[in-house]
DNA sequence: GTCTATACGATGATAGAC
DNA sequence: GTCTATCATCGTATAGAC
């Protein structure tokens, strides 16, 4: 079979991934996916079972990648830079805004994250946690040994600001805007960097 | 008429925040707000004309109160504590802690907020920036009194990596759970305590 | 002014033929 | 594996009752 084709799996989550980025969820229909991926409307069903697992597909194809990059440069930065702050939240800062600007689905993959947010209780969350939950002990471990002085408890505070921060700066919902003549690449290192800063400033401060 | 009774249109937007919370805008249809409402399918196009506006004015019903209390602890703080960023700070996050922990709506209300979010509904961004921008940018010329040397573009970054960590922390997603001996009033305190510390490190941070 | 009954086109999902 | 046909349900619109 010719490597230049794709099944109609992959078709469906390509499709599917950037539909969900430009219109969101709700704002696209599986006909439109479908026609996009040029294949029938069953087929989904038939591959994915529904709209909503997916949803689950796309999104778990960019976060098992992002999860290898994350810990990847983790590694690095403690063999490079042990007891460096900044470095180790550069691995989990980078792989993360650096999918959120793909154009390729980084949009929907953002919003998927959202949406567990939403879903205080259901599945997906429970999904995120079991499957991407030793990524951030990992960091958490990490970043306990760049600043000992902290408590555990404070720590994970900060790792949770940290996230909700990081998350935010993805979603593009905030004041900041990519302005119109800064290309998408340099926007995100922008981004990475005063992240970083901020997050490094916040994590250091003192506990009283 | 007797006040125990809301009105029609009251009934609606509660039984609308609910679900909404619960199963987001995509995934609550307006005959099951209605059934729940207890009013006919049409009177939800009467009194709000689509669904989308209903979406609208679920988020204005909180958001204005909260924004009220926001600037008003903002007026104090300048006032009584003129050049300090802990008041400034303080007064952008603690009603929108109160908020997400009042028993009253205001817990469904965050999750509503997410879902925003998460179904990239752009109409909901515009009009949410419309109605409250002015909010932000009234908290950005206070934090810009308390750390001078900081120039404009990164004081909005740092104040969009402030608004990600409150809503994480609104939403009680991350890894800081509330233990079950701590009562709900001292965990948003101490939210609260520990993401204005974390900010004003982060805020105050050195430029380069 | 408020509200209801009802209908329309589009959607997500499913069953069964091929 | 993939298709066609079909179904319940969705958001919205309208006509008219009180």
């Amino acid at each position: 079979m010719a490597s230049t084709q794709f099944s109609t799996k992959d078709r469906i989550l390509g499709a599917a991934e950037e539909l969900f980025a430009l219109h969101g969820f709700g704002g696209t229909s599986l006909r439109q996916v479908t026609s996009r991926a040029d294949v029938n409307i069953a087929a989904v069903n038939y591959h994915f079972g529904s709209k909503e697992n997916l949803i689950n597909e796309v999104f778990r194809r960019r976060m098992d990648d992002m999860s290898r990059q994350r810990l990847a440069l983790l590694e690095r930065a403690r063999r490079e830079h042990p007891g460096e702050l900044g470095p180790v939240l550069a691995a989990f800062v980078e792989p993360a805004l650096a999918l959120a600007g793909d154009r390729h689905g980084g949009g929907a993959f953002i919003r998927v994250i959202a949406r567990a947010y939403a879903e205080n209780n259901d599945s997906l969350r429970r999904f995120l946690s079991e499957q991407y939950g030793h990524v951030l002990r990992e960091f958490a471990r990490a970043i306990a040994g760049c600043v000992p002085h902290l408590d555990k408890e404070q720590l994970y505070w900060r790792l949770d600001f940290l996230s909700g921060a990081l998350t935010y700066a993805m979603s593009d919902f905030g004041l900041i805007k990519r302005p119109a003549g800064v290309a998408e690449v340099a926007h995100r290192k922008r981004a990475a960097d005063e992240l970083i800063r901020f997050a490094a400033a916040g994590i250091k401060s003192d506990k009283t």
